[in-house]
DNA sequence: CATATTAGTTAAAACGTTTTAAAAGGATGA
DNA sequence: TCATCCTTTTAAAACGTTTTAACTAATATG
């Protein structure tokens, strides 16, 4: 049913060796012949089977994704960008959601090994360590070419990384909040550069750092709902808070809305990421920017440059981009 | 550097079928030959190489999904439930976004016949028409089993067709705003089945149908803002809107809101679809819940059932799912 | 004891390409 | 006529598995 390189060489009278190159447009093929195998191929629908190519090759033009989840819009825009850029090469993307499991990641980490993908792009939630960083070294050292974003390892030189500057984005948001006359600022999320920058921030501004002042919880809606409903039982809240991302932020804003806190009026926030619905958002949120797109691009182009065998430059191996404060209104002056 | 079944063949002393059978648990190896090699192949830290298998085996273990698109969360959401189905049978996911353009669906298309995926499933925005359906009629005809979620095909035998009803969610949203009071009901989208769900219910309720009430957009919170824009401009304005789906409704409520219209004090506003945000919006969206899980989960067992051979009982050729109207606050009785 | 059966192993074919090295054919020049 | 050099074609190897069919040796059967 489905026609094979060697229907084509039969119809057309040539060998195997002939049809092939006169198909890959060999200059050594005479005109005539090559003109002939062409058409027999077309008239016959003829597609190269991509498994057979994919094994003499040595390549499946596929590469691995790998992200916690899918539905978080900070990945959907990453992998988007991603995709746009390795699909000029003719790369496709096979898609590996860990759902937060290292388990899972081993396991798409051992397919990768197996040589379904010719590179592989692991991303992660902002700086949520990881476990598996001397296996993913082993597979960049041995099997195929590995780029990191949002993500530490070890050694850059084998494995690049594309960072936002997350630690300063909290800084920043913390700094504004201040010059908005806020002294009592909270942070939620969970450990991570971003609380590290909020803290250095207080720090360096005399300003107490209150433990009762940070509120962890997951990096989620839920997570941020749950801290908002936390906030409203509290006899001294704080006039403002940080959140580790923009979910959290709008579900603190959800919570706090519905027990009657208002935002910005009663309390600013502040999200991160700047995922597209934190500028639709009631109020429309303020939050700090990461460049996930132009993150995304590049990943995709130096994982394409190591895919093609050159070496790059030691200025790519470590890439920090930064982030930039969004002001919109869901953070006001300070009340009194 | 990399151990192929040679290796392991060598080391153990037996010949590559000997060990590709013990590798494969074959009865017939001798449990002690058994043994060896799999010691062997664990010692060399043996990975079977997946494009040699997929040759011989005439399969990837690799599925295509096709989606218009990535940063919709109705799509994320939907490629995470069919990614949770295939999973377990170990297939994984190659990821196809089309950004709304045919001629990138026709190369996926052809991706797919030169057998890089066992199976497809083609998804896409609600009812918006498509023109490649001969071409993947041929596809699943001729090369791969084939799944469409909200899509449209001419063959149910053929390609299996997962739906949701649509136009009934639609009818049942403008029923509720009739029933809270509203006569002058608009509508925001495009031409779909659930335009055609909205225009029965308005005339079986003898309201007259009227032109200027339908607005139509982009179906992205850009498209919703347009139209929230082009309402403020208005004399005189509908009561209520049926949106075309979550997104739409957000960029309409923004905009109102934005020009000081309130939702639902002055207007009510039922979205679509039933995304993860519209519950955390602000107001919380009522909308038409859509069973994306179920349908998600629902296509990929189909495609595993024919991936596997076997045949579809009739029942499971069109399979409509029932929408179901979420109640939340984007919607108040008319107020006079 | 000859024969049939079974258990275990393996050589070889197959999957469908690409690529290498050799061959064939034709033209050129001496 | 023969050697040389292109141009074009092709047989065969390679990619790394799985699977089939054949083979061997050991065991059971009559």
């Amino acid at each position: 049913m489905v026609i094979t390189l060697k229907d084509v060489a039969d119809q057309a009278g040539v060998s195997l060796a002939t049809a092939s190159l006169a198909l890959n447009n060999s200059s050594k093929v005479k005109a005539e012949t090559f003109k002939r195998v062409h058409q027999i191929a077309q008239k016959l629908n003829y597609i190269p089977n991509a498994r057979a190519q994919a094994l003499v090759k040595r390549a499946t033009k596929t590469i691995g994704l790998i992200i916690p989840e899918m539905v978080n819009p900070f990945f959907a825009e990453l992998t988007q960008a991603i995709k746009d850029t390795v699909i000029k090469e003719g790369y496709n993307i096979i898609l590996c959601c860990t759902d937060y499991k290292s388990e899972e990641e081993v396991k798409y980490i051992n397919m990768f090994k197996s040589g379904q993908v010719d590179g592989a792009i692991f991303s992660c939630m902002g700086d949520l360590m990881q476990k598996n960083d001397e296996m993913v070294l082993d597979l960049a050292k041995n099997y195929i070419p590995v780029v990191y974003v949002e993500r530490d390892s070890a050694n850059h030189q084998i494995i690049p990384i594309i960072k936002s500057d997350l630690k300063d984005g909290a800084y920043q948001a913390t700094k504004y909040l201040i010059e908005l006359g806020h002294r009592e600022i909270g942070f939620v999320g969970q450990s991570s550069e971003r609380m590290e920058g909020y803290r250095q921030c207080i720090t360096q501004h005399q300003i107490a750092l209150n433990q009762q002042f940070i509120f962890y919880n997951y990096i989620t809606i839920e997570g941020g709902i749950a801290v908002g409903k936390k906030l409203l039982k509290l006899a001294q809240r704080p006039t403002a808070l940080v959140c580790l991302n923009d979910e959290m932020a709008i579900g603190v804003i959800q919570a706090l809305t519905h027990g009657g806190i208002q935002v910005p009026q009663d309390i600013s926030i502040i999200g991160t990421d700047n995922i597209k619905i934190s500028n639709f958002y009631n109020p429309p949120l303020t939050t700090i920017n990461v460049p996930k797109i132009k993150m995304g691009k590049k990943a995709g182009n130096i994982l394409l440059k190591l895919m093609a065998g050159q070496k790059l430059p030691v200025s790519e191996h470590y890439l920090l981009y930064p982030t930039e404060l969004i002001i919109r209104q869901s953070t006001a002056l300070l009340s009194r």
